[in-house]
Order: C-alpha cells, then structure tokens, then sequence
DNA sequence: GTGCTATTTTGACGCCGTCAAGATTGAAGC
DNA sequence: GCTTCAATCTTGACGGCGTCAAAATAGCAC
C-alpha cells in the first residue's frame, strides 16, 4: 500500500509492526531501534511516536501478538484422562517449537523488558493471563476424571509450566541445553510432568 | 582506603565491582551505566576501562561473583539415595531464595544479556558450567545405590534444573507467579524433581 | 475554498558506550 | 635523589539512542 513519494503513509502502524517484528527476529530487542525501525519504513525518527506511545507500548504490542499465536497452541491441547502423554508430549513440542521459531519474540513476551523494567499494558495483561488461564483448565485432568484427590491443578499448572518454560529459557540463552539434547531433554520434561500430574 | 583528595584512586577494581553489584541491585542492569558507575566510585567517566575491556567484561566478573556463591549451595547439596527429599527440598528453597535475594543478579548470571546479546568470557563460561557439572554429579542417585536403570542422569539434571530455573523467571519477571505462591509451588516442584529422579 | 485534525517533519536535549590524546602518579633502576 | 616508564586517570569528541517541542503538510468535512 505505502507508495513511495507520498508525505502520508497510509499505513504505517501495520508496518511497523510488521517490520518491527522483523527486526526483532533478526537482531533481538538489542537491535531494535525506533530509529532503524523508522528508517526502514521509509519514514522519519518521530513518526511512530504518533502510532505507539512509545517505544514500551510497541514492544507490548508485538509481545501480544506472541501471545495470541501461543493461545491458539494452547486451544489445541487437550489431555485424554485415560492416557494423556500423547497429547502432553505435542504440546510440549509445539511450546518448545514456537519458542524456538521465533526466540527474540518469546524472549520479548516472557522476559524482563516488559514485564520488569517496562511497563506492560493491560491488553498484554490479559492476553498473557488469559493464556495461563486456559493452560491451567487444559492440565486439569481430576475434572473430567480419574483421581479425585489430585494435587492443586493450579499448583501443577504454575509447576509444569515453569519446567516448560525454563527448558526455553535454557536453550535459547544457549546455556546448560544445546539443541541437539532438546528432544530427549523435552521427553525427560514430560516424563516429569506426567509425574506431577497425577498426583502429588 | 579511596583517600578523597588523590589522583589515583588506588582501589578502583574492587571498588567498581562492589558499586556495580549495588548498582545492579537496586536500578538493575538497565540502571547499570558505566558513566553513573564512575561518579559513585568518584572517578571520571572512562576511567573504568583501565579496569575493565569494555561494559560487557564488567558484566562477566558479576556474574561470575554470582556463580562462585552458587557453586557454595551446590557443595552443600548432597541427597540421601534412601530418602532424598529433605536434601533436594533444601537445596530446592535455597535456589529460591539465592535467586530471589538478588534477582537482578540472578538474571545477569543466566539471562541473554550476557549468553546472547553479550559474549561471556571464558573465566564464566567455565564456572558457569562448573556449577552444572557439580549438580549433574550431586542428583546421580544411581551411582550411590538404589536404581540401577535409572534415567540418563545428564536428562534428569537437565529436566530438574530447567524446573528451577523456570520457577525461578517465572517469579522474578513476576509473570505466572506470585511471592505468596512460592511456597506452595516450590514443593510442587519438588515433587515433580523426586518423581524424575528415581526413573523416567 | 476554508478550517480542523491527523500525520509527518526537522531540531534539540540528555543519556549512553567508547575511542584518542594528554595529564598525573607511583615505583624501579641508577 | 633523579630519571624513566608504565600504570592510572583526565578531558574532549563521536555516533547512537529515546523522546519532547514546534513547524510543515496532507486529507477531509463543511
């Protein structure tokens, strides 16, 4: 859409983030500057300022829409009480195959940028909690059946998820895991998950 | 012993590092900068790079001051092959509470600043992996007794440490889990430690 | 066409990491 | 004690950053 010699964009709020988003997967948070970002939309330093408040409220954008890619993998969980491995083991590869898609996003939607030294918005709020939400009725197995005097599911979601969650954070900042032990590895996590399941 | 009122400072290295850690402490690594670092130590600007490569060498010597007090829990980490859960719940809540006692610290040791972004030196790299090596030996159950078919010990070092260190990001981005849950989610981790420690 | 508002521009400020060149110091060799 | 030298510290400068203010421009309703 944008035509090249037009003083109005025309749609520079969908290409910043488009191009945001690639600068992101190409050079990490480091490297993405609103400066950079301008330039490479065709545009001047201050002209995002008047589509994002600042560089926080991009940032909190593209985190959100990280996370609704990552709600739908979760829509797509779903355990069988009587044997819920299979369906454990494909999400636990779905979750580590999207972190490890796009490692500067997940490290942006989880990390402390935003949610430490930024401030994230309410939109990303919700969308965030909404996605945990879902996990934690997605791994509750004592309501559909089987154990009754299970653990707290919340406990278990908050656990399983940390150990998913870890394993990224392990592999991408490419210390204690190397990519090639990341399959046994995320078999050894489901392992341990299934564990937790259960019972306590 | 900085006497106020001389040309050399006489004590800058160590003198940088401790205000660092204070710095890193209280801002951050955000509020880390080397010029802010120099005026508490009462020293002009670059005179840090006499001490210091550059800000990432800086960096590296934090973290690994961070990784020496780690490697004291590990030595103290040592699990009854008969009943390892006091040991490992020990070791467990002490993690916690080393990471929780300086997060930011925490974050500098294990987070992409340095792993990623950065490029940490040698002299880290080696008591980083130190650290690791020493817990791969101290959760080898096996070789004390008991299990002889166990799991492949690097997998369950690996899958456990993950849980830590998930449970750990999870909490001090504050994403997930709360300080009042730590608790609770902490033995919940524990018990999914116990259940991949014995076999998969 | 006339305004009005949204959009974009240039200019400026203060912060950052770091390089280069010069000043000052402490210590070793004589 | 004096000289020499390397270590240490200084000021000055450069480019990059996020962001504010003020001016320019475009699109649209009337």
């Amino acid at each position: 859409m944008p035509r090249p010699d037009r003083y109005h964009h025309g749609d520079l709020h969908d290409t910043l983030l488009r191009e945001a988003g690639v600068l992101l997967r190409e050079q990490g948070v480091e490297g993405l500057s609103l400066r950079r970002l301008a330039e490479r939309a065709g545009v001047s330093r201050t002209a995002p300022y008047h589509h994002f408040a600042d560089k926080n409220a991009l940032l909190c954008a593209l985190a959100e829409r990280g996370f609704q890619r990552l709600e739908g993998l979760i829509e797509e969980l779903s355990l069988d009480p009587a044997d819920p491995e299979p369906g454990l083991r494909r999400f636990v590869r779905a979750y580590l195959r999207f972190a490890s898609d796009d490692p500067e996003r997940y490290e942006l939607m989880f990390g402390r940028t935003l949610w430490k030294a930024g401030r994230p918005g309410p939109a990303l709020t919700r969308v965030a909690h909404g996605c945990f939400r879902r996990y934690v009725e997605a791994v509750r197995l004592d309501r559909l059946a089987a154990a009754p005097g299970g653990a707290d599911p919340l406990r278990v979601a908050q656990a399983s998820w940390a150990t998913l969650h870890g394993l990224c954070r392990l592999l991408l900042d490419g210390i204690y895991l190397r990519r090639e032990d990341m399959e046994a590895v995320s078999d050894q996590a489901v392992a341990l998950m299934l564990a937790g399941l259960g019972r306590a």
